[in-house]
DNA sequence: TGTTGTTTTTAGGGTGGTCTAAAAATAACG
DNA sequence: CGTTATTTTTAGACCACCCTAAAAACAACA
């Protein structure tokens, strides 16, 4: 097959270039680092420097030699839409396929490429429309609009805090297969028993009555909408 | 054993060819010539023989110098796993998604190289199972066996003959389309009322009454199970 | 300021895939 | 059979992406 009659803009690997600048610059608010892309990306430095000139070729980034990346209103928009894409294809691997949310991240991210005239969109209908993620991160809308979401990290609570699972902050297995063990799904009512200073670690009630103590990194990568 | 464990390293592109060459081997019923493959694929000869040469490293296929190829076992049943992935991926674009049975194509073959634990199985299930694509093609098993279809071309029939379309030998854009403007769409009855020797058109009558003429054309690419 | 240490870029090369043009093998025909 | 036509393979080059090693730029600090 090789090249299909309309060669896509941008490759695949561009495109995880770009959702990885995206990311980072999410977390730093300022121009995104080499080194910090070939970590991300589990590259070499000096690959990265190859792709981010041509992704500044093709104008999806602004880059100066030694300056650091920013994503251009183009290359975010890309970055958005391919987020959009994984997410929705990951609502659908659990809510359709049945999978486990710690079992769909690698899929999604084969899914989010692929590209054709109307399929996100058919998908995002398939699925109602859904405005978060099985991880409880937001869905961007086709317009690239995010939803916002009041929450805060467990270890934020106060004793006597009531609130719901919304999201978690890190989706490796272990973590996600972790919490399904807790049983803390998304969506899991708590009350925050009491914080305990030593170790930052926190007791919880569950909704169906049971106690739990809960590590400091439980706590920091568990996100909550106080109710 | 372990050779048999380890993921089969191939990729989209060498997939690609495998299905090239089972569908070229279906209809041929022998040795596979470069010339063909390079057409099925829309490249060069030289291209093809440079990747017929890694296919067979691979054992893929059986290949020697000038006398083109079979696909071994092992490359049979990649190709057979392929072609069921590619047609469960068009009824799920169809029967979830609401797109047209002309539309599908591009998309599943994209779809058809997304690979992960479980996800043909979970689809199959998801999708009920189905033994037919949207175009009336037989999607193989997970064991790689094929439903047997008893299926004639429209121009086979005899005058009286009744029949309910069960499949299309082409699936150009055009030619679906075409069938969508006849109301012909895979299940429609119909009886054939006459041949016409001259240029092989037949004339028809659909299940609401309407009595149409179709071109030899039509009538070789359209399948019916007489009935 | 100069020196030292880190980050980033360049240089040069490898692989999988593409191509065209030319050579070699096979097939067809007189 | 030999000659011609077709098919297939080789040769050589290019692109996207990856790498390592070395050079260059930047940052920190005595």
């Amino acid at each position: 097959m090789a090249r299909r009659l309309h060669a896509p803009m941008t490759s695949h690997t561009e495109e995880n270039y770009l959702k990885a600048i995206f990311k980072l610059a999410e977390k730093t608010a300022k121009a995104v680092s080499t080194n910090a892309i070939a970590a991300e990306m589990r590259t070499s430095a000096a690959s990265v420097t190859d792709m981010l000139k041509r992704l500044a070729e093709k104008e999806l980034i602004h880059y100066e030699k030694y300056r650091g990346v920013q994503l251009t209103e183009q290359g975010s928009q890309l970055a958005t839409a391919l987020i959009r894409k994984h997410r929705l294809w990951e609502v659908f691997l659990v809510d359709k396929l049945g999978f486990a949310w710690d079992e769909v991240h690698d899929l999604a991210e084969q899914l989010e490429h692929v590209q054709g005239s109307g399929l996100v969109e058919r998908l995002d209908t398939f699925l109602g429309r859904p405005k978060f993620d099985p991880h409880g991160d937001p869905i961007p809308d086709a317009e690239g609009r995010w939803a916002f979401r009041q929450q805060v990290a467990l270890n934020t609570l106060q004793p006597g805090d009531k609130g719901v699972v919304t999201g978690v902050d890190e989706h490796s297995t272990e973590f996600l297969q972790y919490l399904d063990q807790l049983g803390l799904a998304l969506g899991a009512r708590l009350e925050l028993l009491e914080r305990y200073p030593y170790d930052q670690s926190v007791r919880i009630r569950t909704a169906d009555g049971r106690e739990l103590t809960l590590s400091e990194k439980v706590g920091q990568n568990l996100y909550v909408k106080v109710s």
